[in-house]
DNA sequence: TATGCAATTATCCGACCGTATAACAAGCGG
DNA sequence: CCGCTTGTTATACGGTCGGATAATTGCATA
């Protein structure tokens, strides 16, 4: 009866994205290790107990923040496309510049990458999640090289957009 | 209360490199989570508590497999200058093309990369071994661009190691 | 304002972590 | 062949991990 914790109860979404950025924000700073279910619910301002509200195992979280991470590197990357010269060499050469220059990649989105990079070696789910995102990216980098001038047979096509990201 | 280990007396450095080796597969693994005091000894083929008479404590010998980890990735990218061309540049190119191949940069190395990353950041001791090796790279990328015909003050010589590194 | 649902907290559990310490035995110098 | 040193194993401890479950309470609804 003394003493509980008061708390607001808040939208799915809400504590859904407050767990994942905790998350990633914990894996950044310390590695994998850092964080732990405890240090997590701390940051996002919760008990450890709630991450199981809202994710089946702690892997799960993992995943979801392993997502958010690819994507927010891929969306940041794909936005330089939006004011971007018009001539499609330019247009590549502009795109693969971005990709390797923050913020998509700096020191941060490095040491998170690090983070989970074991993880996608381990968990086969964690691999799908990778997979599906590196896919979309190879295919926005494949429309962006069969807009070039030059032809090129499809096989090809994919074939250049694989060396390009390497 | 028989049914004890039989077990063979090694030489320290033996020992010391067992331990030290078992501890960069694991880490190359699964990870710095995988490469507890238990998993390490076992893959060593000792008990655990060996590796507190071999080392001061876990950390002590993650920095020394670090170190060694650093030695080995220089050595091997030092080692291509034994038999490569005399002209100058051609050194050079050599040396800078083989940093950034195999063996040096593998899947295998960067796992290890990634795994001691973070250890890196935050442990001021770890750091001392970072910043040694890295120190000793950098001046042998120096020397090689002394040897460029072109005249440069020394100055200017650090601060192009430094760009040519990154 | 009373009531029910479920979001959130609290507590407990078994496993494993790194570490400390004591018991044991391998192999060398006498 | 016999002690002695010390490399090695064995066991125990406190702490933290991820997970399971019970108790509470915020809050929307009637």
């Amino acid at each position: 009866m003394p003493d509980r914790r008061p708390y607001r109860r808040e939208a799915e979404d809400k504590r859904r994205e407050a767990l994942i950025s905790a998350a990633l924000d914990l894996v950044a700073e310390g590695g994998p290790q850092a964080a732990t279910v405890r240090a997590i619910a701390d940051r996002a301002g919760v008990t450890p107990g709630l991450i199981r509200h809202y994710f089946a195992s702690k892997d799960e979280l993992t995943r979801e923040a392993y997502r958010r991470l690819m994507e927010r590197m891929t969306d940041d990357n794909a936005a330089v496309l939006d004011n971007a010269p018009t001539d499609p060499l330019a247009r590549l050469a502009e795109f693969v510049a971005t990709s390797l220059r923050p913020p998509v990649v700096d020191p941060v989105a490095v040491g998170l990458w690090a983070g989970f990079l074991h993880n996608i070696q381990r968990d086969a789910a964690m691999r799908e999640v990778h997979a599906a995102t590196y896919l979309g990216y190879r295919d926005l980098l494949q429309s962006l090289i069969a807009a070039l001038p030059r032809a090129a047979d499809p096989d090809q096509l994919r074939a250049d957009a694989i060396a390009c990201n390497a």
